[in-house]
DNA sequence: GACTAAATATTACATATGTAATATTGTTAT
DNA sequence: ATAACAATATTACATATGTAATATTTAGTC
């Protein structure tokens, strides 16, 4: 994912609905995020657009209608969204901003276990 | 702070350094940031007052120039930011974003132990 | 008190983003 | 082959943001 590659906040939901599932038609897409916002599907249909503009999305000709699916991995725009947060909010400095999520967020009793996991394994084969 | 208060990517920048130390006078923030952006003082300026009308930055009169100061707190700022952020990309899943923050991203082991003694002390006093 | 220099304030302009409306094109049913 | 419809494509417009330039105000100096 290069730098040009800025994903907006109303973006993110389409790609988030296309990662969960792919490919889909505009129109399931708009039904998708019609349970979730209340954008007018043109709406939609503009993002999608600006999407595949952009290369984050792709998509193949099915008789009329178009079947788009994300030509970045869902991983990899997480990654690269979470530094760039980093960088913006805790300047670079990424412990701090774990720290400071942990404290601050509802974590559930599991996902705590799940991260102590995580990090015990760190811990170990760093 | 209220939802009005979005902080751009450059703004925040400017936040920062009166975070670290205020009050501050204008020219002294242009010298801070001199350092590390290639910023026009013009352009820091513009930054530091979209930040006073958005009632995140505010100042007193001191002969003719203003020493500024934030009026919310980093802690706060960042908490915002980070849950917005959240949401954003994890849809609101806290526990999954720090679980892939912390496997992708590099921690030296003092930051992960401290990772995990704030963890510890959460599964504690849940 | 007028002039100058250094502040702040206002205006500018391009690109990004939110949020659509209108235009064009391609399918399918006559 | 054409009409009607349903896709996609193009255009629109307001606000936000990056990045300054110009204008105005104000505090000292002669």
């Amino acid at each position: 994912m290069n730098k040009a590659t800025k994903i907006s906040e109303a973006e993110w939901r389409v790609c988030r609905v296309l990662w969960s599932q792919s490919p889909m038609t505009a129109n399931e897409i708009v039904a998708k995020l019609e349970d979730q916002t209340d954008w007018n599907p043109r709406t939609v249909k503009t993002l999608i657009n600006r999407l595949v503009k952009k290369n984050i999305l792709g998509y193949e000709n099915h008789g009329r209608e178009y079947h788009y699916f994300p030509r970045l991995s869902e991983r990899e725009c997480v990654l690269a969204q979470t530094q760039s947060f980093v960088k913006r909010v805790f300047d670079g400095a990424a412990g701090a901003m774990v720290a400071a999520f942990i404290e601050n967020q509802q974590l559930s009793p599991e996902e705590v276990d799940e991260l102590r996991r995580i990090l015990d394994k760190k811990a170990d084969n760093k």
